[in-house]
DNA sequence: AGAAAGTTGAGTAAAATACTCAGAATTGAG
DNA sequence: CTCAATTCTGAGTATTTTACTCAACTTTCT
């Protein structure tokens, strides 16, 4: 069960957006510069986000990316579910969708940990993760 | 971010093996039966679990696999370690193994939902299973 | 006009997943 | 003792997913 790429980079970048929520547009230059991801790439999970409305685009010289909303209104969860098509763990959870839903043994466990993951990605806003960054790298000597 | 078929697959076999725990031991064939897995496949589970001594293996006739401990004592997430190798939803969570751990905005909501992912599967056993199996089996009507 | 961006769709290499298969080894039952 | 039941093992493979790359096009700023 593992993160893909697509989760942890786009996360980083939009992280990186959101640190200049307010102020300017950030290019996909800008982006593979400092969080070392490459630009051909970042442009396809640009073209997820902005899709889902996550972030809204400036063409032309100057240009770049914005967050659409203020980071403490993107949660974890938006961005993953733009990026990763959903978070779920497996298909099954959802009712109906699978033969053995009613006696299976092990669904309620699934169920679980798919709460507990939600639960954390539902209240964890990219605001969070700026002023964890800002606490980090700045209170500290 | 998806379980993998070894995982569920894999639980579910051990949870029939705990249906018997205490009594005889369960044949890949009866398993198949039962849980609707390919006898070939589960051989390739089974082989982790062996390893993994989360069961122990009785060749021949009347032969077939028993759990080597009391079902309590066997965590989710012994089983899901046996299986896929390691729990972790990515590499970078383990401290040092990743050069931006240090200064990566993203590392503590991973480091959250790992934990959570943890509590469930650590706090589970396959009796827990078991018990719940039993109750929405008999109990109502 | 020209440079700096984003936009899009297609294409691809590598890795992981989800199996299959054949045959050898072991054991219990008759 | 023999045979059928069963595990054991390593190798092989098809499919899917991941993680990208690329090229051509559009828009906008200066
Ligand atoms: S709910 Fe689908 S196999 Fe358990
Ligand atoms: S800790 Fe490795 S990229 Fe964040």
């Amino acid at each position: 069960m593992k993160l893909s790429t697509k989760g942890r980079y786009g996360l980083r970048a939009v992280f990186e957006i959101g640190l200049k929520y307010g102020e300017e547009p950030v290019s996909i230059k800008t982006i593979s510069e400092n969080q070392g991801i490459s630009e051909n790439y970042l442009e396809q999970l640009f073209k997820n986000l902005r899709k889902e409305g996550i972030v809204k685009s400036t063409r032309g010289a100057k240009g770049g990316y914005e967050l659409t909303k203020h980071p403490s209104l993107i949660k974890v969860s938006d961005v993953m579910n733009a990026l990763e098509g959903s978070s779920k763990i497996l298909e099954c959870i959802d009712d109906g969708s699978c033969s053995r839903e009613k006696y299976c043994p092990t669904r309620i466990i699934w169920l679980k940990v798919q709460k507990s993951i939600d639960d954390v990605m539902d209240t964890t806003t990219i605001q969070d993760i700026i002023d964890d960054y800002m606490k980090n790298n700045t209170g500290g000597k």
